[in-house]
DNA sequence: TCTCTCCCTGAAAGCGCTCTCACGTGCGGC
DNA sequence: GCCGCACGTGAGAGCGCTTTCAGGGAGAGA
């Protein structure tokens, strides 16, 4: 039951092993100068003993945990909720992680005493690197994270300047695809639900919608959700009473458009004969709604994947550009 | 920039504070046996230097890392995949994690190289406790950490013998009351899709059907899915042709219930009239469901707070129940 | 046969912290 | 006025590991 404190150390290794403990750290971290036949005697022991390295010990002096954070700096509700954006963050970045072997560790928090928490645990060197996901507003954590030295990268171009590298997706561009589609099937009162307004991908994508339409004589008719379901319903109920005779709308996120299409469809409108709707993400379920949802297609799973890459190389001690940007890409179904 | 190695250590701190280390490792753990000016000038030392403990020196002589491991033996698609229960209970443990001021690992694997390194991380004596999600088949993995004194909890009446503590639900209760239900309401040809049967839950959820099948004169018809929707389509397939004059079936998830409900609707069944369906799990989607499920509530969530607190227990050496489980019931809605 | 290398191996220093133990000081009681 | 007792504080050991450094032995060259 309690052999809890037996537990073998290096120094029972060695004396078993009739070696030094010199000798069986290099044995154990794969030292290519032991001589074969010590090296097989120290394994022999290591085995018989059941031996593992106390991680503590480990760390202390190599500096290493190999262990990564990865913030969401969401109440876990949230991160678990029909989203699922996070779900793919986590999917991604632990996809890297495990092909590194490095251990993934979650820290969800959307509170004060989280966000200290947080910080103590990365400062104290816990791990040896930390993830931020989708961080609202200003979020100073990571770049003062960054001057104490730990490596950090964040998704979503950080608000404020900062020097923390960061990986993003091509916002503007994959909006900007999305209108010119609405523009180029005729259609002329083109309205939008923007995210919200504090967070990046809100804001590009607003921008992007803008963008568009400026080259255009059409005018901008917006409303703002939060990204869920019931604010993308709410909203397009919004959008109708600006403006009954519009005929398209480009929604910003796939979650918010099913929402938007509920609405439209309550108030009689035909999907996309009376309006279309084009969304943004390309989740699972957009391509069995009905109709089959036109959205604007981001890689998030490779975004998960990416972040981690550009941090195992920052931890690497390599040069990372300081932004990469994922490509986004059209998906025309029948909603629009 | 890389003011990282610059970090200060206690000894920075007892320097600047002119007292021994000792003091100043008694003021940062809150220890009551310090004068209150000394004290005061060593926070405000601490507070000038920025210094935060070093994790890995302290775990080293205290035994404590302050984190848990959440091992899934499941691939990461399938944790985030739209099967609400995984999710469920990682926000469960982190509930309970947050509240006592401890860290979640998160380890998704069912790779044999990354039980490998669950093995590895946790025996390392890189977490205080271990947790385990449903375990497939007969793990060896638990019992055998357990033995080298990790404190250890699992989710699901583990298969084969095992001291190792357990929090599950009453699945026959909770499957009982559902046939009964359907007995009661007068269904003759009560078929069942049962789970995977190398889980308990699959296994429970049909011993428990039986037995109350047992208790009338109806024969069991059965066929088994894996818990995904799917499944539940073509298992539905197969009971109809099986016994196209069935009248009533008891899935074994949610999930696979939506999918049973999907086939049943394009034989031309009406539900419940033709053939009543209960399902088990109650998620939130099983609410919005055409018509409403009849479902047995497992309280998810809660399994995964009651899970952390019997950990946190374990590790702070108390006594645990070898067992808690945790009550089902019987919600009745449209479909049966 | 002797010396010079080149490998291997071991001794020992420390990584940064906690905690036991011993010691000094100031006080009250006799 | 002396002793004893708290109460606070510091010295130092040690947690389990890695890594430098020096030394011993074997082999090669002279």
């Amino acid at each position: 039951m309690s052999q809890a404190h037996e537990r073998p150390t290096l120094e029972a290794v060695a004396r078993l092993a009739g070696v030094s403990r010199a000798t069986v750290s290099r044995v154990v971290n794969g030292s290519p100068k032991v001589a074969e036949p010590i090296r097989s005697a120290v394994r022999r022991a290591v085995e018989e003993l059941g031996y593992i390295p106390n991680a503590a010990a480990r760390s202390l002096v190599t500096q290493r945990t190999d262990s990564i954070a990865l913030v969401l700096p969401e109440s876990a509700s949230r991160v678990f909720s029909d989203d699922p954006f996070f779900p793919s963050i986590i999917h991604g970045v632990s996809q890297e992680l495990d092909a590194a072997d490095k251990q993934l560790v979650l820290m969800m928090t959307n509170t004060v005493a989280g966000y200290e928490r947080v910080e103590r645990y990365t400062t104290a060197r816990h791990v040896d690197g930390v993830l931020f996901a989708s961080t609202h507003g200003v979020d100073p954590l990571p770049g003062q994270l960054a001057r104490l030295g730990v490596p950090v990268v964040v998704t979503g171009r950080p608000l404020g300047r900062s020097a923390v590298p960061y990986v993003d997706v091509d916002h503007v561009g994959g909006v900007r695809a999305a209108v010119r589609h609405l523009l180029e099937t005729g259609h002329s009162r083109i309205a939008t639900i923007a995210g919200p307004q504090d967070m990046v991908a809100g804001i590009d994508r607003l921008a992007g919608y803008r963008a568009e339409l400026r080259g255009s004589d059409r005018r901008s008719i917006v409303a703002v959700g939060d990204f869920t379901r019931e604010s993308g319903a709410t909203a397009m109920r919004q959008l109708l009473e600006d403006d009954p005779l519009l005929d398209a709308v480009f929604v910003a996120s796939d979650l918010m458009a099913h929402g938007a299409i509920t609405t439209l469809r309550e108030l009689g409108r035909r999907i996309p004969e009376d309006v279309a709707v084009v969304g943004f993400d390309d989740f699972d379920i957009s391509r069995y709604t009905d109709p089959p949802l036109t959205t604007v297609r981001q890689p998030i799973l490779e975004l998960g994947r990416e972040l981690a890459r550009q941090l195992l190389r920052v931890i690497a001690g390599e040069e990372v550009p300081p932004a990469v940007v994922l490509p986004t890409e059209l998906v025309v179904r029948a909603s629009a």
